[in-house]
DNA sequence: TGATAATTGTTATGGACCATATCAAATATC
DNA sequence: GATATTTGATATGGTCCATAACAATTATCA
């Protein structure tokens, strides 16, 4: 496995290895046989992931939010009042690399840190007005423009499928 | 999306937020709610992964090899004779980047770089005797550790489904 | 109660991975 | 034969991930 997210612009992109060919003489650059990298699951599932990530954030350009700064806000959308331990862990963020993340939310007014009155250590979190609005335009943007597109790409029911599988190896591989 | 690979030791297993509830009087904290986040393709396909990268690694700790440095040497073997240029483009690695992975392979001497005759800027790229050897170790951990305990999740039938429809997702998407 | 331990958010820091610019040597192009 | 391109390589910066350590606060319990 391996494979970069790569750019758009990029020359390295992945697929078209072997092209370039010299109209010349020479016997040309065939492209690479991928043999049984086509098959291996880590090899794939990963360029799947970059991919999609890839798309996500085309899709998610004019709100400027990144995968996990989404799922930051989807989460305390779904669990207001909770500290920055629990949605950092839950998200298996590391604590430490989530106050930079905050910094960067809160900075936008899209989410608040909020000093709990019960345990004077720890910032409640709470979306702002304005991140409540961005979250819901962004839901409908992933919904429109990026979920949507599996459902071009696989259908409805293997789009199910495909979630439920990855779900099981996620939890219990 | 988000997630991070956390090794074992960590206390930031992403499942069990919320645990370490109070035994006292106050309303203990209950689990967080995943809400759409369990249904989001980006966030279940980063969490898959990092588990099948992570268990691929415990996989193949008696050899010592990453996904990355696995996928090179079956790469290279299926198309020997090939230039650094070529194999790494393939993989979606950029060329500056493949120069550490390949001074590491070559100084444990898996594989070796040949200058070619016909071009004398360009690497060739081979298996050497020792590389060859613990690739096909290789194939056999991944094949019976790694792969094997996908059907025993999912099924012969539906492990080929999910790569085929990730395979499609990173062609397609 | 008061000493000690644990928790929370934070900072600092280092590693792994990824991307770009740039270079010398070699080759291609015209 | 002058110029452009390609190849492997170096240097460098960015992002993400992981660990250690710290101050403030709270829990524990002798």
């Amino acid at each position: 496995m391996t494979v970069s997210r790569t750019a758009e612009k990029s020359s390295e992109k992945p697929a078209d290895a072997g092209k370039g060919r010299k109209d010349a003489g020479e016997l040309q650059t065939e492209a690479l046989q991928l043999g049984e990298l086509s098959e291996q699951l880590g090899y794939v599932l990963k360029r799947a992931q970059l991919k999609v990530f890839e798309n996500f954030l085309r899709c998610m350009a004019s709100l400027q939010l990144t995968p996990a700064q989404f799922s930051v806000l989807l989460l305390v959308e779904k669990n207001p009042g909770r500290n920055q331990t629990e949605i950092a862990s839950t998200l298996g963020i590391l604590r430490p690399n989530f106050v930079a993340m905050l910094d960067n939310l809160e900075s936008r007014d899209l989410c608040a840190r909020i000093r709990s009155t019960n345990d004077r250590r720890s910032h409640i979190l709470v979306l702002t007005d304005k991140g409540k609005a961005v979250l819901a335009r962004a839901k409908k943007l992933v919904a429109t423009k990026h979920e949507a597109r599996l459902n071009d790409l696989l259908g409805q029911a293997n789009r199910e499928a495909l979630i439920g599988m990855l779900a099981k190896i996620a939890n219990e591989f």
